[in-house]
RNA sequence: GGUGAGGUGGAUGAGUGGCUGAAAUCAACGGUUUGCUAAACCGUCGUACGUCCUUAAAGAUGUACCGAGGGUUCGAAUCCCUCCCUCACCGCCA
């Protein structure tokens, strides 16, 4: 949710960054104003009528004590005129402010300067790319075909369990998901992230607070007997575990992590993409997320983008880095980049971590602020990033490492493993 | 799931209708003093939204908030209702 004061100061540039993410509705900043001029005009007449009442209220005490009966009567006769007045004022801040707020929320984060002009995937800006791509031979399989071979995921299964999209990992396949998960959090430790393992279902106010809702609505899993909705990423709880807190400045910049299975309704996906492990309504994933100094915010992206990078280095997989442009990046974001690593057998990029900075996006709804070195509280930026999510980075471990031995694992992943090798 | 107790500022905790936005203690912060440390003393120490004033910072002032929402009353942290949560015991269970 975008901080009302900025709009307020200055609307133009607003509409300006607005129209970088393509942004049509920019009359909604204008609708946005006027409600709160409408909104701070309807305080002021109900903070002194009510100011009038308590004032008022407290004669009458007075006048009781005195035992001044018709005097204290008089009075009430005032204070019921008043607060008949009050009602109706009352009752049209409350729908004002709902209205503003309701307003407020429609609008996206605005896009940082950094963020390249561009309207599809297409426009985003690849940084740069890294590791090699492995040439592989004309008989090289793609991973829903060594998944067969090798007997480790059981889609048709894991449908019959549940559904399409949720995979039944068996045998090595489900020590791999082990494995990996195990060797993601013990990297983001040892950078200083804190490990967490938060609930998977959330509240309302959680999936609000990062902006799920009312966004995203449809695209989460809801439990209606207790109002919860499973976790599309460990962002959300994680996040929220300083929600409605003040912190220190010298807490910051808070640094966390957590793997969470994640939930993904994924409406309106279908064709190639969903074959095999490209996409999928359950996955596996490990999280960071970072509450830091706003000024700092910028130099810290850079920082966990280098860290999600190091990590696909040691996995020794073909990637790369991409600047999303305004069209493509997500609603609450100020900048992200995407990472995805090259899938040799399918010949196509796949996502496989997004590392955005939402700035004051996430914390103003959530109000997670400090104090800062003037006692002053202002909110702080939130980052996160993927580090890393599981399905892609195994369909493309599967593909590039085949050979007619099996799947040779990179080094790292060997202790985790316990083997070198999927056979 | 059942029964009981309870939810007050960073923490502990007082407060059963007006003098309470809230005592006291601790923590934190600033200062004074003391040859370091420690102690003592003084001061500061909630959030949000407005209004006035100011270039701004600061300041003054109003309203709301004592788990959430609603109600009673001229007036509610305090009384009533609903919900949520915590704790204890019981039941069930990984």
């Amino acid at each position: 949710m975008l901080q009302l004061q900025l709009l307020r100061q200055n609307p133009g540039q607003v509409k300006e960054r607005l129209a970088i993410k393509h942004f049509a509705e920019t009359g909604l900043v204008d609708s946005i104003l006027s409600l709160d001029d409408q909104r701070k005009k309807l305080q002021l007449e109900f903070d002194t009528t009510q100011a009038k009442v308590n004032s008022t209220s407290k004669e009458i005490g007075a006048l009781m004590a005195k035992g001044q009966k018709e005097e204290a009567e008089a009075k009430k006769q005032e204070v019921a005129t008043l607060k008949s007045a009050l009602q109706p004022i009352n009752e049209r801040l409350s729908v004002i402010e709902k209205q503003l707020q309701d307003e407020l929320v429609k609008l996206p984060n605005l896009p940082s300067d950094k963020v390249p002009a561009g309207k599809t995937p297409a426009d985003n800006i690849v940084i740069r790319e890294g590791g090699h791509k492995p040439r592989l031979s004309k008989e090289a399989l793609p991973h829903w075909d060594l998944i067969k071979k090798y007997d480790i995921v059981d889609f048709e299964t894991g449908a019959k369990l549940t559904g399409s999209g949720f995979p039944l990992y068996k045998g090595k396949g489900a020590k791999l998901q082990r494995a990996l998960v195990q060797y993601f959090l013990d990297f983001n430790t040892k950078a200083g992230y804190t490990e967490y393992l938060p609930p998977f279902m959330v509240n309302e106010a959680s999936a609000f607070g990062t902006g799920q809702l009312p966004d995203k609505e449809g695209q989460m899993y809801y439990m209606p007997a207790d109002n919860f909705y499973m976790i599309p990423t460990a962002e959300v709880p994680v996040t929220n575990i300083y929600r409605d807190e003040i912190l220190k400045e010298t807490d910051l910049p808070v640094k966390m992590t957590a793997y969470s299975p994640c939930f993904r309704r994924e409406a309106g996906s279908f064709g190639k993409d969903v074959r095999g492990l490209n996409r999928v309504h359950q996955f596996e994933k490990v999280e960071i997320v970072q509450l830091v100094y706003p000024a700092k915010s910028y130099d810290v992206h850079e920082e966990m983008v280098a860290h999600v990078e190091k990590l696909l280095q040691t996995l020794e997989l073909p990637y790369r880095v991409l600047n999303l442009c305004g069209g493509d990046m997500s609603f609450a974001s100020a900048l992200t980049y995407d990472f995805e690593v090259y899938s040799a057998a399918q010949e196509r990029w796949l996502e496989v971590s997004s590392v955005s900075n939402f700035e004051t996006y996430q914390t103003n709804r959530m109000k997670i602020r400090f104090k800062d070195e003037k006692g002053k509280t202002q909110l702080t930026h939130s980052l996160n990033g993927s580090s890393l999510a599981l399905p892609r980075i195994v369909a493309c471990l599967l593909e590039n490492n085949q050979t007619p031995g099996g799947i040779k694992l990179p080094e790292i992943l060997h202790p985790y493993f316990g083997g070198k090798l999927i056979n």
